[in-house]
DNA sequence: GCGATGCCATTGGAAAAACCGATCAGTTAC
DNA sequence: GTAACTGATCGGTTTTTCCAATGGCATCGC
């Protein structure tokens, strides 16, 4: 004996109230009198009252009948609206994606793609959530983010990654510093070079030594920094050299500042992979690549 | 193919959500794993939406999964409350009574039993309609009536009546009148007297008639009132003589009345039958004979 | 009167579903 | 490697749902 009542039975009384007729009641449920009859006979036995006065020759409802019908018309279009919300839900970026980047790069990528990203995607919810690779791959595993916008490879388990573009490190040097001179710059030229780059933690500083193919010990670190906007002040004073990622110089991180003076590398793979990064298992994997289309298609200065 | 969410799918779901492990999900909810993740799988069928991120290791909610379960909630505890809304109402007349009672009643039985009746049954609500025998039988047969407080007999089909008590009439004449005289009043006394009765539609007319077994043709009908309160200063006036019911005098129709005197019948049978009356199908029967007992103790003036 | 009609309730069997136990496939832990 | 867990899947059984037919009751029309 069931103790609960059933969705279809509330749909049965209200299509009894609205007719006052079993049989019509049946019909406009698609069943047969019978079978509608037996419906509001056990929602009766489950609420302990009766809803409806039958007669040979009408329905009427009681009072407890009437107030039973209004709350099942509210619940009944709860449950629709829960049902059409879902299905309208399921367009592509849509809802809310929660997307982790890493602090390196959020302010040279964000201006740019935001602005179109929501014109594109009105009903896109894009939650941002700023923190090292580090954190924010803890964050994606606990389900607390959906997707994340590092630099590759960042290595995390049952993770799909998907490729955007890379980011070429950009020599600054004060101006009148000794590499001004070299014509074609080489990663070996930065040897023995009083060098500034982002404290431990930040993943740049690893890309950037891997991708110069130098280890800690071959550089004369001159100093940790918290943030990329902190090292070019320091650099203009002097204080070193530093590899900038390409893509905060096209955002404008050198605007205002002087005796700061850049030059690219000759050499091929001086450059960090920019990249998404969400669970493998994740149902969203399409809306996530075509996320990731759209940043490869309007992040770059182009 | 369904094409509806179910409220067991729902309760799933929200199992799911609350331990993110089907497993114990399954043992919540009563049934093997297996059911509950197939009751899921039809779920997300239905809304042809992913609610979950399933992988060996954990289970997450997806957008919409987290916001399904918030509506899920909502809708479960909406049922909730209304199987627990309908029990707690079938507490004998706790809910509303639609009474529809005649004029010549009315002020002469409310004021005595409302107040009590109030305290007695808090959650009564007594909703209360004045009108003629025969409006208020229609009204009744409708549905959009209860119960009758009615003078008895009165005929209608499929009905329910329950006897209250007896409303004996009583003369009503100008002080001085020759019927003052009379010793033992008898109905047959009345006969060739000018007496006042109430107009057409009123069964306290008929009911007086056939009390006193008189044919209207056999009384000199001096003028058809609207009310009893009207027809109490045309006897005053001596206009002539009326027939009161007692509950009408017990109430205090004549107080502050000068040159009205009362005289009782020493026949028997010389009064209106008071009674409910309802329904036969109506599934608050109990309710209203538990009413009218009420009434019965509570109406006369003893 | 008295059969025809219309109403809802009930019944018995057939069709559908829900459910379970067992197994599978994949990952983690040791 | 193996054992331990995870959720998914597969047959088979049990349960539920559903229908067509029937029943009981009152009314309507003649």
């Amino acid at each position: 004996m069931a103790s609960q009542p059933t969705l279809k039975q509330l749909r049965y009384l209200c299509a009894v109230a609205q007719s006052l007729h079993f049989g019509k009641a049946a019909k406009a449920c698609f069943v047969t009198q019978s079978t509608l009859s037996a419906g509001i006979n056990e929602l009766e036995q489950v609420l302990g009252a009766a809803l409806l006065e039958r007669s040979n020759k009408q329905v009427l409802l009681t009072d407890t009948g009437r107030k039973t019908v209004a709350r099942s018309q509210h619940i009944l279009s709860d449950i629709e609206a829960l049902k059409e919300d879902a299905i309208r839900a399921q367009t592509p970026l849509s809802n809310s994606v929660r997307i982790g980047i890493i602090p390196t790069i959020t302010p040279f990528i964000l201006p740019r793609v935001l602005p179109t990203l929501h014109k594109d995607f009105p009903n896109l919810q894009l939650l941002i959530r700023e923190d090292l690779s580090e954190n924010l791959a803890s964050l994606l595993l606990q389900g607390e983010l959906d997707v994340l916008l590092l630099a590759l490879p960042y290595p995390v388990n049952n993770t799909t990654s998907y490729h955007l573009f890379n980011d070429p490190f950009v020599l600054a040097y004060p101006t009148g510093h000794p590499l001004g001179e070299v014509k074609q710059l080489r990663t070996r030229d930065l040897k023995g070079h009083d060098i500034l780059l982002l404290e431990n933690g930040h993943c740049l500083r690893d890309h950037a030594l891997e991708a110069c193919k130098l280890q800690s010990s071959q550089l004369s670190l001159a100093f940790e920094a918290t943030s990329l906007h902190t090292i070019v002040p320091m650099v203009a004073n002097g204080v070193g050299i530093s590899l900038l990622p390409e893509m905060a110089i096209n955002e404008g991180i050198l605007s205002g500042t002087k005796n700061v003076s850049t030059k690219e590398f000759t050499e091929s793979g001086v450059w960090r992979e920019i990249g998404l990064l969400w669970r493998a298992k994740s149902p969203r994997d399409s809306e996530y690549r075509l996320l990731g289309e759209y940043f490869k298609n309007n992040s770059s200065s182009e």
